[in-house]
DNA sequence: GCCACTCTAGACAGACCGGTCTGGTAAAGT
DNA sequence: ACTTTACCAGACCGGTCTGTCTAGAGTGGC
């Protein structure tokens, strides 16, 4: 009965699914390999046919869970809010939708930086999300007419790692809305021509 | 040669110093008992004895840096500054002075806490950690005569941990002062009469 | 002189790690 | 019908992990 054709497209994607919800609930540390194919169900050997190693499993996890934040923020904003002033607050809104959902345990780069040495696909991986992130601020400041656009970028980011690590460590989802607030004040300051 | 009088008292204390070091470095997870005995230079029944387990001599050394990170804060900020006001903006400011040192790995509570599983000990000191950093600017913000200090003290919570993020992360040092100038803009805010 | 204590050195146990390899099975291509 | 491909199941390897245990050595109090 194994091998169906559901089966054979799906391999990779089960572990992947596998390894997204392991690594992110117990940290990329402290999963092993055999939980992970236990639960996509898939051999061993078929894990390092698809990926090679459980660090290049740690990247495409990585990297995947960075493209559905991506499009998730890129969608919500599209879908709520209009102008980019609108939209540089609505991002701490957007987060604060994650915050809130269950199963929430930080900032999945945070987690999987904390013991990644220097150089490693870890820290290469959480660069391109640190990028994204810096740059999906300033691009909305740029649109937005602000006066200094790196500055303003550069607070929000500020704002946004800051509601992150306080609804994670303090368990408060509420944190983005509190950066919301402090970003509103940000954006006003840096567009208002007075 | 071995047990002198100086080496009794100060096994443990080796033991923290050699834990300190390698658990900040490369993290908790990542260190084995063996290489912390062995940087020491101590049996490693002594550390068992001393600790009775990984898990406690971890959280000897969160408690350690904890008690360092606290003494420091509050020397610095008595030394440098007179008012409750310019001390809150002053945190940021001594902040990033332990960005620009060597070694700078980011918060050891964050790193530490990424893996750990909810409940744990490591759980237990990162929160005693955030409660110290909570009510420092809760402190300074109820003498400061803030409108409303919670309020003050929880938007500069957010500043302090996303430069923390940001100086770790983005390898950026000065992302302190950048903390710091959004955080005069808020103290001034929630102080000011008018 | 002797006991109690603290320490070192290192073997050892039991579990788990990432990764390789063999063998067998079922489906797709020709 | 035959080959190729993709997969599963699991034994296996060498290494590392925490933690325990034995054996012995140096030191201070009595």
């Amino acid at each position: 009965m194994p091998a169906k054709i559901a089966d054979r497209a799906s391999a990779r994607e089960r572990l992947l699914a596998a390894a997204g919800e392991l690594f992110y609930e117990e940290g990329v540390h402290s999963v092993g390999i055999d939980r992970v194919i236990e639960r996509a169900g898939v051999a061993k050997a078929t894990l390092y046919h698809a990926f090679g190693s459980k660090d290049e499993l740690i990247r495409a996890y990585l990297q995947a869970r960075h493209a559905a934040t991506r499009e998730r923020m890129m969608r919500e904003l599209a879908a709520r809010y209009r102008t980019p002033r609108e939209r540089l607050v609505g991002v701490f809104e957007v987060q604060g939708l994650s915050f809130a959902q269950p199963g929430f345990r930080g900032c999945a780069f945070i987690s999987a930086s904390a013991e990644a040495r220097p150089g490693s696909t870890v820290e290469e991986v959480a660069d391109e999300y640190r990028s994204w992130v810096r740059s999906l601020f300033l691009d909305l400041a740029r649109e937005a007419g602000a006066t200094d656009p790196e500055r303003l970028a550069r607070q929000l980011v500020l704002l946004y790692d800051g509601a992150g690590i306080s609804a994670w460590m303090d368990r408060d989802p509420t944190a983005a809305a509190a950066a919301g607030t402090v970003a509103q004040g940000l954006v006003d300051a840096a567009t208002d021509p007075s």
